[in-house]
DNA sequence: GGGGCATGTTGACCGCGTCAACATACAAGC
DNA sequence: GCTTGTATGTTGACGCGGTCAACATGCCCC
């Protein structure tokens, strides 16, 4: 009963400081979100998030593994619905981690920048991200046994498939990616050449 | 000789900036780069730089253009030397490219990230980055002439290469993999998944 | 050698993150 | 119920950083 986070002034106010600093990177980027504004939004003082977060990047690291939380539920949920025999679970997977990525563009780079990152030693930044790259190894594990992907360290094919999906979303957000192509297709593509690259290693 | 940057007061300092920048976020990271700090650097004042450069972003798209300059160069240099019939040129371009990128991260974050890129209306960024693409596209075009690449649009297939190897780097730089594995390795694994991808795409 | 423009300087402003001193409300024990 | 302590919120102030306007200076060209 010690973490009873209700109401002496404001009631929860670490969770809706978390809550409305998301909202804002959504809605203003990264930029907008300020203490003062964050503060005002609640009827709070400029101050009044001191007394739950040591500074500004800490309430940032919160919003990123928040972040991190909700896309690992996302790509968790892919799991339901596809057709269990195949590589399909994984390309949905990825497909899904682009899409997320599109979806929240601030809240994605936040996530992936280095102010939040600086923090690594933050323990729950590192669970959150780490349980990602967790659950994709966990599902090529199970590819792997069924033969649908070639052997090895599956960690390393975890990293693999990752990047290209990180990469993807990354270039895509950045407005990298000349706007006239077919979004849709060229994730199918990225996923559909990983797979290949990930099934089948002739060599050298 | 309309162009000739020498000397007013100080000599160039347009380039002088773009430099010391450039030096400074290799050194301290993105935010140790304030104007006032690019001044005393040169022995100039806070404001000097405003004549040269409409605002700081200016300034970090500068910077992040010669990055991406660099950047094609390196790649460009790998073509030299390498077996001319095989995908190994394009092995060798993708080690580069993170390479780089693992040389200097800050520089290579700067060049991704929003700061910059949010000035794609820069024609210099756009030009810079997307030589970058079209020497991609080109290398991929003369290995699908050779069958070592399967058909299709090339430049479909280099967003994917670019996003593989800017996705490992990105998660390099910020950390995300785990120190203990063999970076080198990784990138072998990287580009070895994602040339067998583009080699072979069995039919669904 | 004087006018005009490019370049550099300085003072000032504002917004920001942050801290310390202060204020207030809630809980618990008497 | 009242006191007291602590968790929470407020306010004033500080320093830093980007930026602009007013001013100063050097260079080129006529």
């Amino acid at each position: 009963m010690a973490e009873r986070d209700r109401a002496y002034h404001h009631g929860d106010l670490r969770s809706s400081l978390v809550e409305v600093a998301a909202a804002m990177i959504s809605e203003g980027g990264t930029a907008s979100v300020t203490m003062r504004a964050i503060g005002s939004r609640l009827g709070v003082s400029r101050g009044a998030p001191y007394r739950h977060f040591s500074d500004k990047t800490a309430l940032l690291v919160a919003v990123a593994v928040e972040g991190f939380k909700r896309l690992n539920r996302r790509l968790g949920a892919s799991d339901t619905g596809a057709s269990p025999s195949s590589v399909e679970k994984l390309r949905r997977m990825g497909e899904q981690y682009v899409r997320f990525a599109l979806e929240h563009p601030a809240h994605y780079r936040l996530m992936y920048g280095k102010e939040a990152l600086a923090r690594q030693d933050q323990p729950e930044l590192r669970e959150a991200a780490g349980a990602l790259l967790e659950n994709l190894v966990e599902v090529i594990r199970v590819h792997q046994q069924r033969g649908e992907i070639e052997g090895g360290d599956p960690r390393a094919h975890a990293y693999v498939a990752w990047s290209a999906v990180h990469g993807l979303a990354s270039l895509l957000i950045e407005k990298q990616i000349d706007p006239n192509v077919d979004v849709d297709e060229l994730i199918r593509q990225t996923t559909r050449t990983l797979l290949g690259g990930l099934r089948d290693r002739s060599p050298d």
